[in-house]
DNA sequence: ATGGCCGGTGGAACCGGA
């Protein structure tokens, strides 16, 4: 079984490129962030011609999560627990029953920049950078909520978190960003050490592999990259994966993403 | 060395992204 995720940035600018990418890498389910549109607007049949159930969980704009699955999607559940004010559409959770049944969770974390602080350094409450660190304490719950049912379970997308110096071609430039501060950084091991596997990471050591070239400043010529687009895997769903990997070439197509897919196969 | 973009909205600039 073939997962992948991949922020598109926007799907009537991507559906094309989308659409290639699936008919080349094939895979059984793709979990997607920044659709950038409404449910009733999001392409359905592109997919369901392909063979995918899809689930979409959008909004106007900005934002918006999906996910595309060859297998059927059961009890589809959308937005992060803890907070019902929150109406940014960031998150979606399915099970996909294979040999075991798997909890899909798809998440686009908040950006969380600008970095607001205060005088005594705590972020600025109402802020970008206060609701980022709030929805990973959210995520955190969810995760261990999920882990106390025993429930095996991923958590796929663009988690605007750089995890290590190793994560980016410059480090340096990153260190005030919130992509990269070490508050970010912390709340980002609290969900890690609940015993969570990142997937990539687990298999490959090295630096230089990035998920992430900004479209300006020729980032992508010159491999200026971060890795922000992570699988988080629990221990049951960990012993089954048997591969993971970045599709980098996709950042020099046509008509790019700034984004490119990450995938994991299992053995499911 | 420096600076360079893109998508959505709505019909021109502006917001948001990372």
């Amino acid at each position: 079984m073939k997962i992948a995720t991949f922020n598109i940035n926007g799907i009537k600018a991507r559906h094309q490129a989308l659409c290639d990418w699936l008919d080349d890498a094939q895979p059984d389910i793709a979990i997607l962030q920044e659709i950038k549109s409404v449910d009733d607007a999001f392409p359905t049949e592109l997919f369901e011609d392909r063979g995918y159930n899809v689930e979409t969980h959008g909004q106007k704009s900005f934002n918006g999560v999906a996910i595309l699955s060859k297998l059927p999607l059961e009890d589809v559940t959308r937005g992060l627990p803890g907070d019902d004010s929150d109406e940014q559409a960031r998150y979606i959770e399915a099970t996909v029953v294979g040999k075991t049944a798997i909890r899909l969770c798809g998440l686009y974390l908040p950006n969380g920049n600008p970095v607001e602080l205060t005088d005594e350094g705590h972020p600025v409450e109402g802020g970008k950078y206060a609701y980022k660190l709030a929805w990973m304490e959210r995520l955190r719950v969810r995760a261990q909520d999920l882990l106390a049912q025993e429930t095996p379970f991923l958590m796929a997308g663009d988690y605007n978190i750089i995890p290590q110096e190793e994560d980016a071609k410059s480090p340096d430039k990153w260190r005030e960003d919130a992509l990269f501060r070490p508050e970010s950084r912390a709340a980002f091991r609290r969900i890690l050490n609940l015993g969570l596997t990142e997937a990539f990471r687990a298999r490959v050591q090295a630096p230089g592999h990035y998920s992430f070239w900004d479209y300006q400043a020729g980032a992508w010529n010159r491999d200026e990259g971060i890795r922000i687009d992570h699988f988080l895997l629990s221990p049951q769903v960990a012993d089954l994966m048997t591969d993971c990997q970045i599709d980098r070439d996709l950042r020099g197509r046509e008509k790019p993403s700034d984004h490119v897919p990450v995938w994991i196969t299992l053995d499911n």
